[in-house]
DNA sequence: TTAAATTTGGAACCTTCAGTCGAATAGTAA
DNA sequence: TTACTATTCGACTGAAGGTTCCAAATTTAA
């Protein structure tokens, strides 16, 4: 019998324990988010945590598929509006970088757990990743419509791509995720790297 | 009492295990870099590393030194040249790149391990991040006094560092590292990134 | 109120490693 | 040879951390 204020309570404890993850995360880092102090910090007894989710992966995973999907419905959209491929290209970066400086530590998180835990590409799954490579692949067409069109100048997308990983990257972690930039400063880099930069 | 031989010797084997555990890490990825298996594949037993380091963490310094040491010793000379900002920084790129292709297991250890690794931050003996540290100073001295030189556009040094780093890393490890590009596509990399984009 | 289902957590359990021990072997110097 | 040093290593230890057990507590349904 699964009613439906138990299922909503049990959803509950669920993100409950996901914002304990994340908040472990934050205060003591990736290398120290150990069962137990997840349990701790959402207040569960280690073994609850089983109860709610199969393994330590599992909650991993489930943080990245959630976070993808946030990022990936808030472009989608934009990406298949009917402007030229560099304001749509422009649009989902300022969307992005929103998204970011409203939840820093989920998209520290997002973008620095997978490189560090092999495990959690294991695919069949990782819905995350599916979403993760949607993205990379929709950006890299944008550049390369604009490129066609003239809006950009001519160069290797993929590594353009990378440069403005680094680049976004740089732009909310610099100084190791202590002082996110402001969105005045995300403003002036879109503005003034890809706008007067790639703008030859 | 230690013989001029036996001294030479001594070196070829903590050499012979630091190479094994490059081997070991290319095969088998950081994680399951462990004693075990450096022992396995540098063909000692276990106990012997240890008569040769003092810990696994030392190990793994000690490449990191070596690596870095390497990278400005060869850096170092161009940087200190009398040509003109912008000369210097791409040369300082193109020697770096050759390095990075002539050995690239190692320089993915090094661009890898340490965002895995917190503990080996631990300074006081970490002469590997001094280095990573004065050339990363040196580049964004470059990167300014050409902005002054009006050799590069005007531009947060910091970010553009970053950009330059994730292109750069791009360039060497996209596809997960299989597929070092070639020295051409490094030329054309500085040609027409950094000559034409950031060239206004 | 009572039985069944749901939820909880402390105490094991188990595996993986880094690091140690102590004894054996090889090398050197007299 | 003989004493001493340098080198080697398999077996053990201890700690950390993910996972499971099981019995108790709580909630639900009748």
């Amino acid at each position: 019998m699964i009613s439906e204020r138990q299922a909503k309570e049990r959803e509950f404890r669920r993100e409950k324990i996901l914002k304990g993850t994340l908040s472990v995360f934050k205060s003591k880092g990736l290398e120290q988010t150990t069962m137990d102090e997840i349990a701790k910090k959402s207040d569960f007894g280690k073994a609850t945590l089983y109860y709610y989710f199969g393994s330590k992966e599992e909650i991993f995973i489930e943080l990245l598929d959630k976070g993808w999907e946030m990022i990936w419905g808030s472009i989608e959209p934009v990406i298949h509006g009917n402007d030229s491929p560099k304001k749509n290209f422009i649009k989902s970066l300022i969307i992005i970088g929103e998204l970011v400086l409203k939840n820093p530590v989920l998209f520290e998180f997002l973008f620095t757990t997978p490189q560090m835990m092999p495990g959690i590409f294991a695919d069949g799954k990782a819905t995350w990743k599916n979403y993760q490579n949607k993205m990379y692949a929709v950006f890299q067409e944008l550049l390369e419509d604009g490129m066609a069109n003239g809006e950009f100048p001519q160069m290797r997308s993929d590594l353009m791509m990378r440069a403005i990983g680094g680049l976004f990257h740089g732009l909310f972690f610099l100084g190791h995720g202590e002082k996110p930039v402001s969105e005045e400063t995300m403003d002036s880099f879109i503005t003034n790297f890809i706008g007067k930069t790639l703008d030859q």
